[in-house]
This record gives C-alpha cells, sequence and structure tokens, in this order.
RNA sequence: GCCGAUUUAGCUCAGGGGUAGAGCAACCGCCUUGUAAGCGGUAGGUCGUCAGUUCGAAUCUGACAAUCGGCACCA
C-alpha cells in the first residue's frame, strides 16, 4: 500500500511501502538526510528508523529545528545515565526526563554523589558521544524485559515495566551496549547530542514524586545544540543570581534575616520604605475600587479555627500557644496565631445585621499571617513564616460573582501595569474529584469566572481539577524582565466559609441568605512580591518606588550648607532624599551612590552654590543637567510621583 | 520534613591539630577635590551552637540550628 507524506511546505511525496523517517529524507536530499535528527508525524516526534505506516503530514526535524533542543536533550540524559553506571558499578537507574533548558537522571545509589564527580561523569559522557554509537529501539516482551532489568538488580526499572498500561509496547533503547527502558525517541547515534553540555546540580528526589517514598539522587544538567548556546544560557544563569532579591537585598541594605527568627524578616528603613511605597500604593488602589479596609487580630481561641476547619486541616502548619490557666495550671487553653484573614473578616461581617443592599461588600485586609513551613521550604521573601497579604473578601450574592471577578480582573490588571509587570496568563482551576455542593452552583460559579474572563480580554486556560473542594479559582500568572512567570494574584470563589461560620444577609424578601465568599489577592504577600519585584527591577526601581530616591552630594566643604538646603527642598517637596558631605572625591561618592542604585544624584559645588542650581546626574546616565533649585524640587517631585497620581512612563527604563 | 552542600571580621572570601588572614566597608588623620574607587594609619573574630576525641580543636567526630540547591508541601 502506498503512503501518501506531505511536507511542510505543502507538497506531497507517494512512496510504494512502508517508508522510514530516513528514507523519506534521503528522498529529499543527501544534506537533508545527513542533518536530520527525528521526523515528526502528525505533530508526533518520532525516531528517524521509525517506520510511518500511514499518510501523515511529517517534518524532518534537524539540528535547527526548535525540537532538536528535546531530542539533544533526552539523549543527554541517557548518555548521563549510561556514563553514571560505567564509573558507578551497581548505581541504578530511573527515569531522566527533559526540563526546561536541560534535563535530569534520577539515580538509586547509597553512596552520596558529590558535584567534584561531575567532571568525571562529564568526561565519559563525551567518551560516550566520541563513540558513536548507535542508538535503536528494541520491542521486547514484558515479562522479558523485567526479567532482564531484574536480573541486573535494576528493580526501579523493573517496578516501571510492571505499572505500565498492558497494552502499551514495551521499548527498549540500545546505544551501544548500554540498555535502557524508554519510550523515546531518540536520535540515531550518541554521536549527534554534541558536547554542548554541563551538569549543574545534584538533589534529592523522591521515587516517583512521593515522600512516602525512598528518596533518590537526581543529577541535572543542560544541554544545547552548540558551545556558544551553551555559553549563552550560562551567562544568564549567572545574570539572573546576579538579581537575586536575597543578594541585592543585602547590597541595597533593604532587609535581613537571622537565626533566631527563621522565615521572618527584619525590615531595614530602606527596604520598609520600599514596603511602603508599595503597600500605599495598594491602599490608594484598593479605596479607589470600593473596597474597605480593616484591621483585625493576630490571636484567636482555637474554636474559631476549629468552626472555620482549618485547625484540623492545616493545623500542623499552623502556629499554635497553649496558655495555661492562672487558677488551674492543669487546664490548657489553645489559641492560634492566624494563618489567613478569612475567619477574622467573617467576624467583622457578622457584626449587626447585613442586608442585601449592603452587598457587595467588599472587606480589605493587609494581613499578617504566620504559617509554620517546613524548613525546607523557606526561600528569602518568596516563601517565609511571616507575611502580610493584600488580601480581601468579597461577600457577595451569587449572582455577583461575575461582576465581582470582572472588576477584580480589571484591579488586577492595571496595577500589574504600574508595577511594571503584564499578565502572562491566567488558569481557571475547576472542580476537583472531592467536592461539595451542587453540580448546579459549580456550574454557575465555574461560567461566571470565565465570562470576566472574556469580559477583561484575559486569555486563559484550565487547570483542570485544581479548583478548592468548595468552590473554582482564578490563578493569575505574571512574567517578569527576564521572563520568569510568577503566580500572583488570586481569586477563589467560596460558598463554604459563610457556610460553617454561620455569616448572613436578609435578602429582598426578608429572609435569611448565605453570602458567596471570594477571596482575593492582586499581590498575594507583599513579602513575596517585593522579593519578586526587587528581582525584576534588579534593585534599580523606578523612581516612585526608589527607596532613597536622590542624594545630594557635595564636592567641597563649601557647599555644605548650600547642599542641607537643597536636601530640605527635595524633603519639603516630598522626596526620600539624603545628604552625602563626606570628605571624598566626587568620583567616590558617585561610585557609591551608583552602585547602591540611587536613581538621582544632585551634586553642588561653588558654582552651584552660588548660582543656586544643581547638577543632576541620573542613575545610568552620563549627561548631567543644571537646573534651579525651586525648579528641580518641583520637577523630581512631580517624576517620582507614583504612576496612578502622576504622569505615567516617565521615561523610566527597566534594564533588562 | 527528606537528600546533598555550606556556616571563618559588617560584606565577599582565603586558610587550617599548636589558639587566625586578605580586599572592601568602618573609625582616625591628611587631601578640598567637578561626575563610577585619593593617600596613610587604627580597630575589629569564643572560626554557627553544644558535646566528644586529644597534652592541645577553629581544624577531627557526633548532635542540633540556620542558610543554599532540589524534592515533598504551599489553605
Amino acid at each position: 500500500m502506498s503512503r501518501l507524506l506531505t511536507l511542510p511546505d505543502g507538497s506531497v511525496k507517494e512512496f510504494p511501502g512502508s517508508v522510514t523517517g530516513l528514507e523519506l529524507a534521503t528522498s529529499i536530499g543527501k544534506g537533508l538526510a545527513s542533518a536530520a535528527l527525528a521526523v515528526k508525524v502528525d505533530g508526533e516526534l518520532r525516531d528517524l528508523m521509525r517506520p510511518i505506516e500511514k499518510d501523515a503530514k511529517v517534518e524532518i526535524i534537524t539540528r535547527k529545528s526548535p525540537e532538536a533542543l528535546e531530542l539533544i536533550r533526552h539523549d543527554a540524559a541517557h548518555i548521563l545515565a549510561e556514563a553514571v553506571q560505567e564509573l558507578f558499578p551497581g548505581t541504578q537507574v530511573t527515569i531522566g526526563p527533559n526540563v526546561e533548558n536541560g534535563f535530569y537522571y534520577d539515580f538509586a545509589r547509597d553512596e552520596p554523589f558529590s558535584t567534584d564527580d561531575f567532571p568525571k561523569i562529564e568526561e565519559k559522557m563525551r567518551e560516550i558521544v566520541k563513540r558513536d554509537s548507535p542508538i535503536v529501539c528494541e520491542r521486547w516482551d514484558r515479562d522479558e524485559a523485567i526479567k532482564f532489568f531484574e536480573a541486573k538488580n535494576e528493580k526501579y526499572k523493573a517496578e516501571l515495566i510492571r505499572d505500565l498500561p498492558a497494552d502499551q509496547p514495551i521499548t527498549v533503547y540500545a546505544q551501544g551496549a548500554w540498555k535502557d527502558l524508554c519510550r523515546g525517541p531518540h536520535m540515531a547515534s550518541t554521536g549527534k547530542t554534541g558536547t554542548a553540555f554541563k551538569l549543574l546540580k545534584l538533589a534529592g528526589a523522591y521515587w516517583r514524586g512521593d515522600s512516602k517514598n525512598a528518596q533518590l539522587q537526581r543529577i541535572y544538567g543542560t544541554a544545547w545544540r552548540d558551545e556558544k548556546e551553551l555559553q549563552a544560557y550560562l551567562t544568564q544563569i549567572e545574570e539572573a543570581e546576579k538579581r537575586d532579591h536575597r543578594k541585592i537585598g543585602k547590597e541595597l541594605d533593604l532587609f535581613h534575616m537571622q537565626d533566631e527568627a527563621a522565615g521572618s524578616v527584619f525590615w531595614h528603613p530602606k527596604g520598609w520604605a520600599l514596603y511602603r511605597a508599595l503597600e500605599n500604593y495598594v491602599r490608594r488602589q484598593i479605596e479607589r475600587a470600593g473596597y474597605v479596609e480593616v484591621h483585625t487580630p493576630q490571636l484567636y481561641d482555637s474554636s474559631l479555627f476549629k468552626a472555620s476547619g482549618h485547625w484540623d486541616v492545616y493545623g500542623d502548619n499552623m502556629f499554635k500557644v497553649a496558655i495555661k490557666s492562672e487558677e488551674n495550671p492543669e487546664e490548657i487553653k489553645w489559641v492560634g496565631i492566624k494563618p489567613m484573614n478569612c475567619p477574622g473578616h467573617v467576624q467583622v461581617f457578622k457584626q449587626g445585621i447585613k442586608s442585601y443592599r449592603d452587598l457587595p461588600l467588599r472587606m480589605a485586609e493587609f494581613g499578617n499571617c504566620h504559617r509554620n513551613e517546613a524548613h525546607g521550604a523557606m526561600h528569602g521573601l518568596i516563601r517565609v513564616r511571616q507575611f502580610v497579604q493584600d488580601d480581601a473578601h468579597i461577600f457577595c450574592t451569587e449572582d455577583q460573582i461575575q461582576s465581582e471577578s470582572l472588576a477584580f480582573c480589571a484591579l488586577l490588571q492595571s496595577m500589574y501595569k504600574d508595577l511594571g509587570f503584564e499578565v502572562a496568563r491566567v488558569r481557571l482551576a475547576d472542580r476537583p474529584e472531592k467536592r461539595i455542593g451542587t453540580e448546579e452552583s459549580w456550574d454557575k460559579a465555574e461560567a461566571a469566572l470565565a465570562n470576566a474572563l472574556k469580559g477583561a480580554g484575559l486569555k486563559y486556560d484550565i487547570n483542570k481539577g485544581d479548583g478548592a473542594f468548595y468552590g473554582p479559582k482564578l490563578e493569575f500568572y505574571l512574567r517578569d524582565a527576564i521572563g520568569r512567570e510568577w503566580q500572583c494574584g488570586t481569586l477563589q470563589v467560596d460558598p463554604n466559609m459563610p457556610e460553617r461560620l454561620d455569616a448572613v444577609y436578609i435578602d429582598e424578601t426578608g429572609q435569611k441568605r448565605r453570602p458567596v465568599m471570594l477571596h482575593r489577592a492582586v499581590l498575594g504577600s507583599l513579602h513575596r512580591f517585593l522579593g519578586i519585584l526587587i528581582e525584576h527591577y534588579a534593585g534599580k526601581f523606578p523612581l516612585w518606588l526608589a527607596p532613597v530616591q536622590a542624594v545630594v552630594c557635595t564636592i567641597t566643604n563649601d557647599a555644605e550648607t548650600y547642599a542641607k538646603e537643597v536636601l530640605a527642598a527635595l524633603t519639603a517637596a516630598g522626596l526620600r532624599a539624603q545628604i552625602d558631605v563626606r570628605p571624598e572625591k566626587i568620583n567616590a561618592k558617585i561610585r557609591d551612590h551608583s552602585l547602591q542604585k540611587v536613581p538621582l544624584i544632585l551634586v553642588v559645588g561653588k558654582k552651584e552654590a552660588e548660582a543656586k542650581t544643581v547638577a543632576l546626574r541620573r542613575l545610568g546616565g552620563e549627561a548631567q543637567e543644571i537646573l534651579n533649585l525651586g525648579e528641580a524640587a518641583a520637577k523630581l517631585a512631580e517624576e517620582a510621583l507614583p504612576p496612578d497620581l502622576g504622569i505615567r512612563d516617565s521615561g523610566f527604563r527597566i534594564q533588562k
């Protein structure tokens, strides 16, 4: 039977019978045949040697194709596994997939690997690449495969085969004498991988991702088409490290953390100035959007968290305080430090009788929360034990979910824009398998969220089954200056909490009704968001956020009196300004404040003091601008206005 | 919580069984300076904590803590 194969340019090739990707490439040209790495058949990446059994759309994959990286990385993972087994006999192999920018392979071995082993392993990998052993796909009988791997004492591989669905063929790839169970596809020989790879990290990982299982040793690596791409990637990692918020936080003296308060932040004056600039901005936005701000207690009797359900479900992650009774030391009262703000907000809602006319009631709080995060989970400002959420709960009717969600989307979009981000993507997490509530209310809530997203012009995808047990949610991701995505914003529909804590309102007919609660946050945690913000701007904040917006520097001490006058004018105009009258050369002062990423440096010497002017130098620029003092203060104060109060796009550029 | 690594001066880091070193910062002088490092000097550390081995531990061993890279977790 003949095959009709359609090429990407639309041309169709006919073959009399079975044909492999390599034969197809050869028929097109010799050059293509030698460049071919794999073939894409109806969108599925396949080995070059595998026969194409039906009419299909085909594409020959070469080193230039985007798919080449997948092939190179997966082959590199196999080469890593072979190298490790050659060097460390007795090591068991498990799985080795691709990840973003690279690959990993999980090994089982009693002795830990060390990064000192990396050069040796890389050397062996290069040797295997040089051997250029053909990679051949073999179809095996299931029992035979199990026997084969068990005989080699590869119990993880044997377990994988046992668990494969019965109808799935067992394929084993042989590269030279080394064999591994794999779905494929692979390139034709080990030489195709090339040597633009590097082993990067060593880590522990659970077998099959389950903490009940054995811990394996994972070796991470990266692989690219050529040395140039590899070097570019390594440089990119270095750049990301340079903007690490923990490093910048220290360099710019924004905050610190210490052993005695693990997971909590000591904000220094400059870090706190940044924090407050952000907090004040958020406060203006929610006020404008019709929220009321409240502030609720940190400590609650355990009975409230038992009623809300948190004590039982998340109790392990809560900080609990045992209080001994004065009269009876045997008697202990438990209180919990709040891990979230919802129970508190429901208490405020329940004060007095609420009418349908009060809805939607948007109750906001900069909620200070504590969660006892696992040691290994903590990470700078990104994951902490004490943090503040830009939290709010919207009490509304089921019918108001859509309009409130739409308003929230608009608020979030405008805030991300002001803060220099774009919405990268949105996910709608819908009903999970284990859930409460009627199908009808789920239908309604999911549709309301989907319609709100459409109304806001936001594209989204479905995060299937990942909603809470009581309602669906939206997850908003933003993209930072180096392309990373972070989930910050969230909106969650919750009819459960009002039920559990007995919140009611009186409807138009005088009946008691349950409101729905929308939990929502734009930034999520202010702490975490500031970490992201620091990395996004690499410490070079836009003027309105900069902890120190301007420094007045004297050239000689003749100008000191005048410099103080300049400082006073700037401060009076509302700028966060400082003065530097150290007996240092102006070069040294410029350098110091530039390294501190101060956006505005105002130099004053004898000339300026006499003429009542300032010489303005902007961060990153070399030009200086001579301005009259009064003019300068007014101009800079206007430039320093937050984006919601002043001129937008004031010319500040993000340094990529 | 799990696997591995790390912890030495304010910061970045070197060293290493006989009680500690550099650069920068700080402090004190001198220099009075024109847009990314002026010169000299001084001071600063129970070498993460607690045990153990040893004549002697910052160094070796163990436990604990924190941090880092992952994993698991993230209401």
